[in-house]
DNA sequence: AAAACGATCTACT
DNA sequence: GTAGATCGTTTTG
């Protein structure tokens, strides 16, 4: 058996991850993360993103050419981009053609299976503390350089897939939000959901809401 | 070979 | 809300 959780929730694919990343960023809101690990699986549902730009973003790992660290920023879609950041470890998706370096950073998930095993590596009780920022979910769901370059369209090891029970944007909160410490990059986020990493209410911030 | 940098986290006020 | 730790990667001399 490949995956326990594969008959429910298939990888998303390629041509999903193949487009803007603005737009990945956006629509990876509500989907869920998935990570099979040897200790057992880990789900959450995603509610932060942010979006690095292959063009005008100084933010972007890549915005001076390639280096052995962002290689796989320059490859096809659909591919983790996981690199080390102090301490911690951080996880991206590569989004659009091959030579195109661009990739959404996964900011924070609200957990939604394997809180157990989450609380146990995090050696923390608060849930909310458990998977907001994008070191802290990496470290909960075990997600390490080792996972650098790897292939989120199979199913194994890693992956992100829709929620069929409970698709987002719903009917009754069709907004999401966007905001961004300068012009770029943009931040995605799920109003008013607690597992955000940043309240949209964080002074100096040009916070607006679209459908 | 050295220095600067940072897509963060925790602790504390 | 602010301060400080901390370390691999990249850039510079």
């Amino acid at each position: 058996m490949r995956s326990g959780f594969m008959p429910f929730t298939p990888p998303l694919p390629r041509t999903f991850y193949n487009r803007d990343a603005r737009r990945v960023a956006r629509e990876l809101l509500g989907k869920v993360l998935v990570r099979q690990s040897p200790e057992g699986a880990t789900l959450g549902r995603i509610v932060e993103t942010e979006a690095y730009l292959a063009q005008g973003d100084p933010a972007n790992h890549a915005c001076s050419g390639p280096t052995k660290r962002n290689a796989v920023m320059f490859g096809p879609a659909g591919h983790a981009y996981v690199y080390r950041l102090h301490r911690v470890c951080c996880l991206n998706v590569v989004t659009e053609p091959e030579g195109v370096p661009s990739a959404v950073l996964i900011r924070a998930v609200e957990p939604l299976g394997g809180i157990e095993l989450m609380r146990r590596r995090r050696g923390q009780k608060n849930p909310y503390l458990l998977t907001r920022g994008p070191g802290r979910l990496c470290q909960a769901f075990a997600v390490d350089p080792s996972l650098n370059g790897r292939d989120l369209t199979i199913g194994e090891e890693i992956w992100v897939a829709d929620l069929p029970s409970e698709p987002f944007p719903s009917a009754t909160s069709p907004r999401i939000g966007v905001t961004a410490a300068r012009d770029l990059p943009l931040r995605f986020f799920i109003p008013n959901n607690p597992f955000v990493s940043r309240p949209s209410n964080a002074p100096g911030r040009k916070d607006r809401t679209f459908t």
